[in-house]
DNA sequence: GATGAATGAGTATTCATTCAT
DNA sequence: CATGAATGAATACTCATTCAT
């Protein structure tokens, strides 16, 4: 799994082969079919492998309120997970981009930040987060003068966080990545 | 080339077979053969193509000079021409985001916001616009406080820009994108 | 024709396309058509026309007898004949040796020296000639000594003639053939 | 191997499908691209399987030097060989006659009798052939006149040599053959 | 559990031939 | 006469998947 994640994600899901992952892994071809049904399986198991152990990640305090330190941990960590298991993000990003595989696996949202709860089995879990989220962004409505728009606030969010993710995941040199997390942080904290 | 872009960007350029844009455009396979030398040619084609029609767009005032006005009027271009050219630009982000194609069009940088000057021939037309924008953020500090500091400004301009690109090319419904453009441009303007 | 030949001969008959024939002859595809009604049509004409041509050379004093002046003569033409029709003989050759072209134009012999009087029409032009070689090899026994045998002496003839032939063909440097030439008429005139 | 050479000896190399090759062998066309990257590879897998057969036949006695009773063996080898390996020589001299091919496979000289040794990696194999047989005739100049031509002689050998190949590679009755060796024996010991 | 030989449906590409103009 | 756009059958090659061992 190991192998073919890594393959998948800077090969291409259909650019690798059975082949190359079964050599590069060191075992056969049929042993592969023992453990996996199909190459779609495969990569089932390990969408859905990462997804858990990035949930744990963030498997803190459920009481659906974020707390202002909360936010800021969110984000640091969000930083810190997408370095982590660059793979798998690239993976993903990958995939969410082809129609046909969105389709194939219908509970991919076409938005590529939110919805894997398909492959968690935690049904709420991006519900959850994105309710907390939206949670977060109306709650500061009260301290803002009354022209504060939240939902503006949080999409601004949303994409920085995307053009964060995507930035992180594809350029490695990050000289510059601590001032700019700071900023995200002080921006919408 | 209408329907191979539509095509390729919806089911992506692996999962496409030559066979599925003939009989979509209405043609043989081997009349495809007879305008372009192979399946690469014809992509390559495409994203000419599409960047010359994107480039155009840009064509204005190439003075290397960018007013707040027209830093504004940038911004809005870049959403317009994103929805114009929704399909070439899902392509375009999901060509980047395999190792595999980056390699064979070796000038395609993994940064996908910038950089597709080698379509183009316009050679300086990136590393212009890129000059342009580094230039605008370092002039407003002139006339900010002594602590702004214009790359980590920039930073969060570029990434908001990405997540913002990725965001209007999948989701259809952009409700709130008015607002959600007019935040970005009295953010970073 | 010339062109097809040229390239028949040169890179194959299955390696030329119609196409190629067509651009180096300076005409469209589709005139070709007019003239010849396939690819095998116009190999056929280029066949039969320069068998023609090669026939005429050789047109003289049919009276059935080969005096040893004329022995010499229609070696020192076939020596001739080689180099001037090199193209021709190259295609020739390299058609008789695949069975399936053979078969197609079933009368083309597996002995590619003799038999290709199905092209010319004029049908007892090999037997003929074969005949007056045989003729010559037997007419030879009696001014020889009472061993000799004519058959074996022919065979040594023939074999001669087919070497030289392919070593004509496919090596232009001719620095010595004036003296294999003159080897092979004292041999076995 | 042995089902494509002889199709490809028969029907020609380019003439020659993979589908046939496949069904008549009793396999299928995958399986065939297990053993062998592609249909090139397949015909010089074959080329040097044969030539190492070849090689081994002549594998004698290689201190350079060649005496009369070698030649004749040497003659005889050659007629033998050429019968037994009749589907090879039949590929080597349709692949050799054809300039695409030779182009291909750069190091196949455009006379077909010699150089193969780039396919038996004895790299000295041909120019050690040449050499002895060289040194043979240029030997006999000393038992013979003074006017003697080694020269003209070899070259004499060599057509004859090649014109009974290609006798004795396409004409599979052969009666008069052991006369025609003994003949050829005699002419050139 | 483990192998890799074997399969066959599928893919890009080629090219002789046709035909409306 | 002359063109070349258009076709489609054929070809080499790939690869996920199966299965006897």
């Amino acid at each position: 799994m190991d192998t073919a994640l890594e393959q998948f994600a800077n090969e291409g899901y259909y650019a690798t082969t059975i082949n190359q992952i079964a050599r590069r892994a060191g075992i056969s071809k049929g042993l592969m079919y023992n453990y996996f049904d199909s190459k779609e399986a495969l990569l089932v198991a390990i969408l859905q492998r990462s997804v858990m152990e990035i949930y744990k990640y963030f498997d803190v305090n459920k009481d659906g309120y974020l707390s202002e330190d909360e936010f800021e941990f969110f984000i640091r960590k969000i930083s810190f997970v997408l370095r982590e298991k660059r793979s798998f993000w690239r993976l993903f990003f990958q995939l969410v981009m082809q129609k046909e595989v969105r389709e194939r696996f219908s509970m991919l949202s076409s938005d590529p930040i939110v919805k894997f709860e398909f492959l968690t089995g935690e049904e709420n879990f991006v519900s959850l987060i994105s309710g907390m989220i939206a949670d977060y962004f109306s709650r500061k409505k009260e301290k803002k003068e009354p022209e504060y728009d939240p939902v503006t606030d949080m999409n601004m969010f949303l994409i920085t966080l995307k053009g964060y993710a995507i930035t992180r995941i594809y350029i490695e040199d990050d000289k510059d990545d601590e001032k700019l997390i700071d900023r995200i942080v002080e921006t919408f904290k």
